[in-house]
Order: C-alpha cells, then sequence, then structure tokens
DNA sequence: ATTGACCTTTACGTTGCGTAAAGGTTTATG
DNA sequence: CATAAACCTTTACGCAACGTAAAGGTCAAT
C-alpha cells in the first residue's frame, strides 16, 4: 500500500504540512517522488511515523527524536530518563505557579486589593533575592543551606500582617533616612535610630540575625545597583550614608 | 529618579531587550524619549513594570497582561481563576506523559525492546481513537460515558501479554481476510471465521459487546478511511468484504 | 581626539507547524 | 472530450517572547 501525504495524513491525524515540514527537516522523507512529484510513502514510513508520533506525544523534541530513530545503538533509556527529568522540573514549576495563583486568588476573595498583592508577592521575591545575594555567596558555605533555606521559608510564608507591618517599618526608614541624611552625621541620633529599625526589619525576614550578616547586606547595598537605586529613592547619597550608619550602630567604626 | 533602559534591566532582573520588546508591543513605554532618542523610564514605570513580571511569572501571556493592566476595572479574579483552569489541564497533561514515559522506562529495563512498546502505546492509542469514534458518536449517550470510559480503562490497563496475544490475532485476521477475500463469498466459512476472530479481537478491548456495536464499527471502517487502508493492507477492497462478512455472521443480512 | 561604555534601530533565528497564494496534476462529471 | 473539482507542489509570512548580531549615534573619561 501506497499513500499520497494526504492520505497518510488522515491516517494517522498529523495535518500534510506536518508531514510536509517533516520531510524538510529530516525527519521522515517519503519512500519516492512520483513522476509529478508527489511525495509517496510506503508501510516502513508509515511505521517510522507512528513511532515519531509516539515520542511527540511525549512532548520530546523533533531534534531529539530524530537523534532517537536515527541512531539504531542511540540509548533510548538514557535519553528517556534525561526526558523525565526535564518534565519534572517542569511540572515542579507548574505547582509552584498555581500554588501563587491559589493564594493569589484567596486573597482577592478576602478582600486584600490586587495592588497589595503583586506588591506582596513582588517585594517577597525581591527579599528571598536579597537573601540569596547576601547569604548565597558567603553564608550558605558558612552557616549551611538550611540556614538560607529556613530564611527563604519564612519570607514565603509571612502572614499578611507581618508583610504590612513590615512595609509600614520599611516606609518608616526612608522617611527617616531622609531626615538623617540631612543631619550630615551617620553616627547622629536620628542615624542610629534608622540602622536600629533596619535590624527590626531585617527580623522580619531572616530565621538568624549577626553582625557580619547585618554589615555584608549593608556593603551590598552599595554595590548592587539595585538597591543602591531602592535607597536612594529616599535621598540621593542615601544607601551609603545607610551602610555608614549601620557600621557604626554595629560598633565597626566610630 | 529616572532609569535608562539597561538601568532598570539591571534593576529588575529583565534584559534591555525585553524592555525594548514591551514598549513595542505597547505594554510598557517609557515616561520620556529624551533629546537623543534614549527610553528614560521613572517611578511610575518600574511599579507597573513590577506588576507585569508578577503576571509572567504566572505564565500569564503578555496580551493577557495588557488587558489586566489596562483595563482599571478588568475582573482580575475571574482572569485568574480562568488561568488557574488552564494551568490545571497543562498539569494534567504533564502527569500523563510522565506517566507513560515512566512506564516506559520500566517496560526497557524489564527487557522489553522499544520498538514493541512503541507500537503497544500507539497502537492503544490507536484502539481508545477507534472506540471512541464508534461510541464516541452513538454510544456514548446510549450507554452513557462509564461504558465508554470503562473500554477505554480496559484497553490502557492492557497487559504486555494480552496485547501481544490480541497482536498475534490481529495478524491472523489480516492473513485469514486475504484468504477469506478470494473465496469471493462473504457467507463463506472462510469469511465468517474471520468475523468470529474480530469479535474475539474486539473483546480484548471492549467492556461490553453487542450486536449492533460490532456492526457499527464494521460501517464505520469503510466509511473512516483510516481503517480502510489498515484493513486494505491484507488485499484491497477488504475492509468492504470484512464489514459483509461481519453483517452475515451477526444475521443481519444474508 | 580617541577610546570605551552606553544608547539606538533593523533584522534574522528560535519551535512546529497553520495558513494563504500561485500554480501543476489527476480524477470525476457533464 | 472539455472542464471543473480535488488533489498535489513550492514559496513564504505569521505565531510568542524575546536572544543575538550588526551598523551606527551619544556621552563620559582619558
Amino acid at each position: 500500500m501506497e499513500y499520497t501525504v494526504n492520505k497518510l495524513a488522515s491516517m494517522s491525524g498529523v495535518s500534510g504540512r506536518t508531514l510536509r515540514y517533516y520531510d524538510q527537516i529530516g525527519l521522515l522523507k517519503p519512500a519516492r517522488i512520483n513522476s509529478s512529484g508527489y511525495r509517496i510513502y510506503g508501510q516502513q514510513e508509515v511505521d517510522l511515523l507512528q513511532q515519531i508520533l509516539f515520542y511527540r506525544e511525549l512532548e520530546v523534541s523533533l531534534e531529539d527524536i530524530m537523534e532517537i530513530i536515527n541512531q539504531p545503538n542511540f540509548d533510548r533509556s538514557k535519553a528517556l530518563k534525561n526526558h523525565y527529568e526535564h518534565l519534572k522540573q517542569k511540572r515542579a514549576r507548574l505547582d509552584k505557579i498555581m500554588a501563587t495563583v491559589e493564594k493569589t486568588i484567596a486573597s482577592m476573595e478576602g478582600g486584600t486589593p490586587m495592588q497589595d498583592i503583586e506588591k506582596f508577592e513582588g517585594f517577597k521575591e525581591k527579599l528571598i533575592e536579597e537573601n540569596e545575594q547576601k547569604y548565597g555567596k558567603e553564608i550558605r558555605e558558612k552557616y549551611g543551606d538550611e540556614t538560607v533555606e529556613a530564611s527563604n521559608a519564612k519570607l514565603r510564608g509571612m502572614s499578611q500582617e507581618d508583610y504590612d507591618a513590615m512595609t509600614k517599618l520599611g516606609e518608616e526608614i526612608m522617611v527617616l533616612l531622609e531626615k538623617a541624611y540631612h543631619t550630615g552625621d551617620p553616627a547622629s541620633a536620628e542615624a542610629q535610630l534608622v540602622a536600629e529599625k533596619h535590624k527590626e526589619w531585617l527580623m522580619y525576614s531572616w530565621s538568624t540575625y549577626s553582625k557580619e550578616a547585618h554589615a555584608g547586606l549593608a556593603d551590598m547595598y552599595v554595590a548592587d545597583e539595585r538597591f543602591t537605586a531602592y535607597y536612594d529613592k529616599a535621598v540621593k547619597g542615601g544607601t551609603k550614608f545607610l551602610r555608614d550608619a549601620i557600621r557604626i550602630y554595629l560598633g565597626l567604626e566610630e
């Protein structure tokens, strides 16, 4: 039995375009081309197409399918295990997304305005990243992954009330920072108050607090333009001023 | 505070290209363009970008995000619920795929050659579809969804042994069909044997058997070119011959 | 004045086809 | 037997959300 494109197409449930495309990329060539230029497929091609569609169903890319079917002694088992890991990651990601969407819907039904939710989520992610930047590089080795993960977990699981309090504290810090900045002295009472509030603010997210971690974070604020931009919203140069105040507050300088 | 593209980019963790693209599609326009043609973003745009990225994280398409952020009284809750259903379907599909991959790997480790597995899966799907075509249209209403689902489940859960037996029987039918065809008579003993074997073959997949369903399936074979092509592999015209034999076997004709 | 670090626009590549458009071939019908 | 209907062909743009040059202005510093 021989089939033209659309015959094979309707037999197998794919489109004619798909078969021409498979021919084009060399995935499935017709058995021969007749005198009028028509593609003619035979039984072998039907079987091969079955194989291809099997892998395609599993979301294997056409490129990978080519490897699988073209190399006779290809390690299919290894390839599939590899593919399985991909799928697993994909599902884990999907699960996380779905959880967030669920939580978001719940918050909305609870009356929280959408804007706040977005900010909340966006901010939490930023904080986690902040943590990651600080801890990730130095502290992960020093204190182990558990400290970091615990901190991230604390953040992710933070209640709306805590978040509100934290946000308020954060805004307060910005106001106080601007005032303190105008004293011109990071050792001033005003500046030291900001440093203390900043520590308080940190406690919302950090599972454990240490002076060196706090000082390190302050340094990172100055080094990382994202944080510089954030604290400079209060006053230009505010980030550096904050760092100095913190270092004095921690007794690292005078 | 004002930011150029790459400033905002490194602040928010996206690329400059992304911001230019968002500008291009009208998702996020800069606050203004300076005299040199540079894009300048302000605080409002930073906040808006935060919002956009929040939804992007949830795998909402940029097109949908535009709707969400551009229409002030847009029903975000409804949109998110809708989106959640999408994600649910996606995960269900992923789960099915992963189950198949797992089963495939297990079979391979059990020593089953890959070819057989592929054929097995491909064939099962074909059978399920076959069931669906017949049952889906007529029987779902008559006998209810349960009959159909039971049948599909029976197929999907079929053991390798049953499958092998079924395959063998299927091949036997093809051979017998060709022989019977040459008698020229669908009422001949040979043809009636084919019809009986075909019923036997069906029993592997059907949860319940009825004459009318069998006759209906035979009609569908003739009507659907995929099945016509399949049975005509034995002999050209074999499908029609098979249908006639079955109808006589069932006592619907003489 | 030149270098280097920015910025700009234009445009092709990615994945797996869908969907015309323009034109030759085969089959069915009047 | 002519012509229409039903096939087949190739070429090529479109899709989502950017990545990645390429070619060329602008700005700050040396």
